[in-house]
RNA sequence: GGCGAAAUAGCUCAGUUGGCUAGAGCACACGGUUCAUACCCGUGGUGUCGUGGGUUCAAAUCCCUCUUUCGCUACCA
């Protein structure tokens, strides 16, 4: 009987830097659904990887005075060491710098632009320079730009695009038949009515600003940019080649099963990706699941526990510190349990301590370890069955067989969570029913012997069960119990019957501990001390803040020459009710008053903003923003996260003072 | 501004097409127990089911108002 195929992925990691634990959750989310597939009896082929290249990358390696490759080579050895950390089961590790990915995207390109899908850009009348985009001619208002109603430029680089529109009505069709296509379903309406409804832009798919990327084999000055080259990885990891020698392996896997991604490339995955494979004529993936994110909780004290985590920035958690503190199944326990389906999860050391402490240890460790220490008390450890049954096995043995479906009826919706839950309660169960049946008192009555060694039995079996479905999950845990116990792992099949654990087995005589529970103080004073041994090197941390933009084209000091900048006093400041982001300042500019609109909202206040003294660009053409004339811009810096920081002189400056 | 979602116990959340005293886990308190990792089992809530209306024999569940939060998007000169 030959198996199902199943063809799963995760989204290939950016090899710009160390995962945090956040992008390792991923991974270990899809290892579960991996291993509980092949568990159903599916044929799984899993595939992960990196996605290596880019201008960031570029100017990382030249930072780091290395070559992009070497850069890469070091960052993905990386990611492939946390994956492997975290007992990841894929089938292929893919990289974007592997030779026959990077032939199969030339080809792809090629095959794309011979047919007209991709076409060069023309530029003229349709860049926007200052809004950073480009229309097509059908765009345009008036022959401007749509966006913000100016003349169009001339555009410096000349790039390739993916023709969306021919494809979008069948993508709409294939989206409204296939509910589970996306998902979370709450996801569709989003990608319905903000892209595929209003009409899409056409994909920019080379650039010529880099050169770490795969070159267009026919016109070299382009490398093929960013989204083409990655989703491609999807099929050329598993052997698709276009010109229609894909291998068996493609013909058995593709379409895949899954595509389980973070939801924040959700619209790169259900829409320009499903376009690039019916360009392809290829079929499409049967679902694609942006998984929601796990968050680091705010540093707020919580519970009057007093004790907060280091406010030290760039104090962020990574799979293999946590490993370090927990092993790596409490991890992945974490990690599994702690995200519902599609909302986000936090993750902090006090809910690591209270779940590895609660679920952990005392329901699943302690279980286990009573189970055998009370074999070995009563029996010398050996397990048998004695078939001396009383009314109250009949629920314990309900709930053990019944755990089964559920937790496949959760994990066919990729109820991950939940599904871990359905297991814990047949431990629960278990430890009920040590307390129903009080084998200490059994074993005080010489005639109640036989019981007792049933009672036993029905544990060690129920046990047994139980850690067969959390293999998946817990797959170092389950093997350990199996060890413990002598018990031999379960099939799916064998999951039905209660009482496949041969009688007369021997138990271990030393029960290992699962799980130590551990101190939350204790631990909170050894994460303090680990990031005060962090901050100590200061240029480390200055190195990681620094921040990498696409480098724009060199300018001359005519072009310089043209922006006039001034010192400007901000003396009234109010919100602007229509828009979410926008402030209305009126800024003192030498003996004239300008009416500025600035996107900062979140940043400053109203009241804060008056009395600033704040860089300003004046000799901006006039615009409206939400019906309101802006006759200027307040410049401002931006880190990573999107924070803004007016800039302001740094010694006491007259409104008007020219900044030149 | 556009589209959408959500507001339920101290915390995290379940509550299917409206139906009986509104549930689970964690935390907390008390009781029991002792095989075990101070563990396990049991018991304990006056929760205005965000506000105000409406439909109905009956609404957490349907409709409308408002408030707040969140997501996506536009805008962010």
């Amino acid at each position: 009987m030959s198996k199902k195929p199943f063809y799963m992925t995760t989204a290939i990691a950016y090899t710009s830097g160390k995962p945090h634990i956040g992008n390792t959750y991923e991974v270990v989310l899809a290892d579960s659904i991996a291993r509980f597939k092949r568990f159903e009896g599916y044929e799984v082929f899993f595939q992960t990887g990196t996605d290596e290249h880019g201008q960031k990358i570029e100017l990382k390696a030249a930072e780091a005075g290395v070559t992009p490759k070497q850069f890469v080579d070091g960052v993905a050895g990386t990611i492939k060491d946390i994956w492997d950390l975290m007992n990841t089961s894929y089938d292929k590790f893919i990289r974007t710098t592997d030779e026959d990915h990077e032939k199969q995207v030339q080809k792809i390109f090629k095959k794309l632009y011979e047919q007209g899908d991709i076409y060069k850009g023309e530029y003229e009348g349709m860049y926007c320079t200052p809004c950073e985009s480009f229309f097509t001619a059908s765009q345009l208002v008036d022959g401007k730009c749509p966006d913000c109603g100016r003349p169009c430029e001339p555009a410096k680089e000349e790039a390739y695009f993916l023709k969306l529109s021919k494809y979008t009505d069948r993508l709409i069709e294939h989206i409204n038949t296939h509910p589970e296509f996306i998902q979370p379903e709450s996801r569709k309406n989003e990608m319905m009515n903000n892209f595929l409804l209003p009409g899409l832009q056409d994909l920019c798919v080379s650039r010529t600003s880099f050169k770490w990327g795969i070159p267009v084999d026919f016109d070299d000055r382009h490398v093929v940019y960013v989204w083409l080259d990655a989703l491609s990885n999807y099929i050329t990891g598993i052997g698709y080649d276009c010109d229609g020698n894909s291998t068996e392996q493609f013909n058995k896997f593709w379409p895949a099963d899954l595509h389980l991604i973070g939801k924040d490339i959700l619209r790169f995955h259900t829409i320009y990706w499903p376009i690039m494979l019916m360009a392809l004529d290829l079929p499409l993936p049967k679902q694609v699941f942006g998984h929601p994110w796990l968050l680091q909780a705010d540093n707020s004290a919580k519970d009057g526990e007093g004790v907060k985590m280091s406010k030290s920035r760039g104090n962020v958690l990574y799979a293999d510190t946590l490993v370090d503190f927990f092993g790596v199944d409490a991890v992945r326990y974490f990690v599994l349990h702690e995200m519902p389906f599609d909302n986000d999860g936090v993750i902090s050391w006090e809910l690591m301590v209270e779940r590895l402490n609660s679920d952990l240890a005392n329901t699943l460790g302690n279980l286990v370890n009573r189970t055998i220490s009370m074999s070995n008390k009563y029996f010398g450890g050996v397990v048998n069955n004695t078939n001396v049954s009383e009314e109250v096995d009949e629920d314990l043995k309900k709930v053990v067989l019944g755990a089964k479906d559920k937790v496949v009826a959760k994990m066919a919706h990729l109820r991950v969570a939940d599904a871990i839950s359905e297991i814990f309660t047949v431990f629960k169960r278990c430890n009920k029913y040590i307390d129903e049946t009080m084998p200490w008192a059994l074993a005080k009555d010489e005639e109640k012997k036989a019981r007792l060694e049933t009672v036993l039995y029905n544990l060690v079996e129920g046990i047994t069960i139980g850690a067969s479905l959390l293999k998946s999950f817990m797959p170092e845990t389950a093997d350990k119990i199996f060890a413990q116990l002598n018990a031999t792992e379960r099939t799916i099949e064998d999951l039905d019957t209660f009482g496949k654990y041969v009688s007369g087995t021997k138990v271990t005589d030393k029960p290992e501990i699962l799980f130590a529970r551990l101190d939350l103080a204790e631990v909170l004073a050894k994460v303090e001390e680990m990031n005060k041994a962090n901050e100590t090197p200061e240029e480390v941390k200055v190195e990681e803040n620094v921040i990498d933009i696409e480098a724009k084209e060199e300018i001359t000091y005519d072009d310089f020459a043209k922006l006039q900048f001034q010192v400007g006093e901000i003396i009234a400041c109010e919100e602007v009710k229509k828009s979410k982001k926008l402030l209305c300042s009126q800024v003192r500019v030498g003996s004239s008053v300008k009416q500025i609109v600035s996107g900062i909202k979140a940043h400053y206040t109203a009241e804060e903003m008056v009395g600033k003294k704040v860089m300003v660009l004046v000799n901006l053409k006039p615009a409206t923003l939400a019906g309101i004339v802006s006759e200027g811009m307040l410049l401002c810096a931006e880190d990573e996260n999107g924070v803004l920081a007016l800039m302001t002189p740094e010694k006491p400056m007259p409104a008007g003072a020219e900044i030149c």
